[in-house]
DNA sequence: TTGTATGCGTTATCAT
DNA sequence: ATGATAACGCATACAA
């Protein structure tokens, strides 16, 4: 059973009121009974109901986190960012794992909204529709994707594989072969058009699109032949799951990295450093991802009507690891 | 503003208690009072307050999960075990990362318990005293841990390491290294001595215990030299990531595997799959763990008086893949 | 079968 | 500065 203010109120020898206000405003109450109050309670290890307290605040002192995958790495670092951000601000985080079924996370969003006092999303493929509607039953900031004039946390795209292009292009690389991620998702459309419009700009670079694969290592396995065969000597991939899937078809082709084919991942996660060769990626501090997240969430809670910036673009860093060389056709004599 | 049951109760003219009844309890209503609430419910979209019915009914429909980092495949995979079987048990979880710092377990732990019905802990570092506590104040679950009689989710780690070492065995490895995680590691000291055990019933069979080093993959690259000179052929780490350093290192040193020394891990975390070469390891259903965690806790939350099983060993099964290989004394002429 | 009344633990309003 | 009381949204014992 745990202790509730009337056990402590009947304690300290004061009204349930007093009790409620030495914790929750200090100052409206003489320091000697705030002490007393404050001791007993303590001494008695008492608890607030939260539950109890959201009832007549209004404010739960949760949020939600929707996620896609929580096994993906790209993901787990935006929760592990939410979590942490979220706590140290005095709320606590409830999961909600859509296991990468955009048709669930509806009923998720809608079980959680009576619990949260906001809900951070990261939900790539949902249909604009859908996300829209959610917005309206519950304060929500989107990560990695934007949608109408929802607050927004993403990643300036455009910069990011402008980056990786030159990079790419100082190695003397001039086909760039592009392996997208699912069509439905926002940052592959990004991804793409940024791609586009960065080579548009130079007319000896050529990309060769060669479509859609699932976000993961089975995507790249997939999609690593289609590399090989189309003569690309850089190959940049919707992110590094399906990098890591490249790699390994590579290898089984015995088609060396960066020697005759450089790849270069997006998202720059943990076990980018992991494979053979090491991966070179654009990412950003995912972690931040999620910080930034709440940050915007909670200063929403706290004053809906004038929210300070709806938008949050983080930038792209290129880390250049060892999937990445000099194109094999850059020094013919060698 | 939320759709309440008085709101229902008001457009379908009934009372409030009819609405709860004929969500809660659709036999004590008459067939066309229950069909009339519902519809206009669903019409108008209510959704109970959870935190209002828990003040009740006494449950508050959450369940919490507590783990040392998010981040870390292994407990990434119980989270995701954890949140899918809570779903669909109707349960929502409340997430809490302890960032590898057991010192703050307690203040999460008793911050989560107004809000949830029972915990699920994965706290291999935590000392006895303060789980022990802990089991006080809110029905707990462990995972991957024992402690004292605690209802518990954890693997048959002397089967797994048997299964390690009988592999390696048959490949004509004499002289074994173990790289151990933290002392105050549960698992650490469990599989060292299910290390002993298994190698002392072979007279042949030497096992050289490195010490400890952080679960990490740094703990991994701190351990390698200490592998190389250590002569043994062959060496068991505490988990994947560990491992995963040993091959990096190994790799830098210009160490062959598994031509000069072959490597086992623990887990099987997916990314096993990804590395060169591939890591062979001993591992449990992950997801498994975490579903298991949530049966447990559940059933002991609906009826604490009889607890059905406090206690559940998972199964290990070994994965080759291409770490591991014959030793290289077993064919001295070749 | 249905409605009324009470209480869960807390904060907020109003007296005192 | 402090206490009594209402209210939050819901479930339940009880009355009708």
């Amino acid at each position: 059973m745990p202790v509730t203010a009337r056990d402590v109120a009947r304690v300290a020898g004061v009204s349930i009121s007093t009790v409620s206000r030495a914790l929750a405003k200090p100052d409206e109450v003489s320091p000697e009974t705030r002490d007393k109050v404050l001791s007993t309670a303590r001494g008695m290890g008492y608890r607030p109901n939260l539950a109890a307290r959201g009832l007549i605040t209004g404010r739960t002192g949760n949020i939600g986190l929707m996620v896609p995958d929580l096994e993906n790495p790209f993901f787990a670092a935006v929760a592990k960012g939410v979590q942490g951000k979220a706590r140290t601000a005095g709320y606590a985080v409830v999961l909600a794992d859509s296991d990468e079924d955009p048709s669930r996370e509806r009923d998720l969003v809608l079980g959680m909204a009576s619990q949260v006092d906001g809900l951070i999303m990261c939900s790539p493929r949902a249909p604009d529709s859908v996300i829209q509607q959610l917005a309206d039953e519950c304060t929500i900031v989107l990560v990695n994707r934007e949608c109408g004039g929802l607050p927004t946390v993403s990643m300036d795209n455009l910069d990011g594989i402008r980056q990786a292009v030159n990079h790419l292009r100082a190695l003397g690389h001039r086909t760039i072969a592009w392996v997208g991620g699912p069509v439905t998702s926002w940052s592959t459309q990004r991804r793409l058009e940024a791609l586009k419009s960065v080579t548009a700009q130079d007319p000896e670079l050529e990309v060769i699109d060669l479509g859609s694969f699932q976000p993961y290592v089975s995507g790249g396995i997939s999609a690593g032949d289609l590399v090989i065969a189309s003569g690309a000597t850089a190959v940049l991939a919707y992110n590094d799951l399906v990098a890591f899937g490249l790699l390994k078809r590579f290898r089984q082709r015995g088609v060396r990295v960066p020697e005759d084919i450089s790849v270069v991942g997006v998202d720059d996660i943990p076990m980018s450093t992991l494979t053979t060769p090491e991966l070179t990626s654009v990412g950003i501090p995912l972690v931040n991802c999620g910080r930034a997240g709440v940050d915007m969430l909670l200063s929403l809670v706290r004053d809906p009507s004038t929210p300070p910036e709806h938008h949050h673009d983080l930038t792209f860093r290129l880390v250049v690891r060892e999937s990445t060389g000099p194109a094999p056709d850059a020094h013919p004599g060698v």
